[in-house]
DNA sequence: CCATCATTTCTACAGATATAGAACTGTAGA
DNA sequence: TCTACAGTTCTATATCTGTAGAAATGATGG
């Protein structure tokens, strides 16, 4: 078990990662669809910059809450559920 | 049942309120100890002025995840335990 | 009424952050 | 190799936000 200071500043990361519009979005639709790639996840919010979807799926994986995978020239994103489960498990509602 | 796109600006915000580490201290503080005042609350965090004390607990209060009743010229804060378990049960465990 | 205490509002400011364009890296296929 | 595509990094900028001092509001007790 981590201690609790360590804690806290990762569920900071976890709830500063989702209190955001685009980035909640982008958590809720990799819950109900796995394994979307960066393309996928561009199109299905229309109109963000790639750099800016870069930008919040850094800080989301960064937390944590999303987990990413490479396979060839695309890379895999997943919600990790244990994470959610522990912070956030109204995602997984 | 609220539509969606309201459910998720709720969760924005609540999230948004708790991803920040003096916030998320005070939600804590009061799932373990409940009906702390303003002082109360400002004298457990030490070294926070009282206007931003004030800036934290009105985004808290605004997100619905605290409530505020005034008693005389005090203003006990709880947890709001229906918030909390919706969006992040974690403050309750 | 006055002094005091609890809390908010006003004002200002430094640092963080969301946004996107442009340039870049790396992979795959022709 | 050349081209196209996937995703990142760099740079810039406008907006947001955490911070606190000072002044204001409001309730309490003497």
């Amino acid at each position: 078990m981590g201690d609790i200071q360590e804690d806290m500043g990762h569920a900071v990361k976890v709830y500063k990662a989702l209190g955001e519009p685009t980035r909640l979005k982008i958590a809720l639709l990799l819950t109900r669809e796995s394994n979307l790639c960066f393309t996928a996840i561009g199109e299905k919010l229309e109109s963000v910059a790639g750099s800016t979807l870069s930008h919040h799926l850094k800080q989301l994986t960064d937390s944590g809450l999303i987990d990413s995978r490479k396979s060839g020239s695309f890379i895999h994103y997943n919600v990790n559920r244990e994470i959610a489960e522990k912070f956030a498990p109204y995602l997984l509602a």
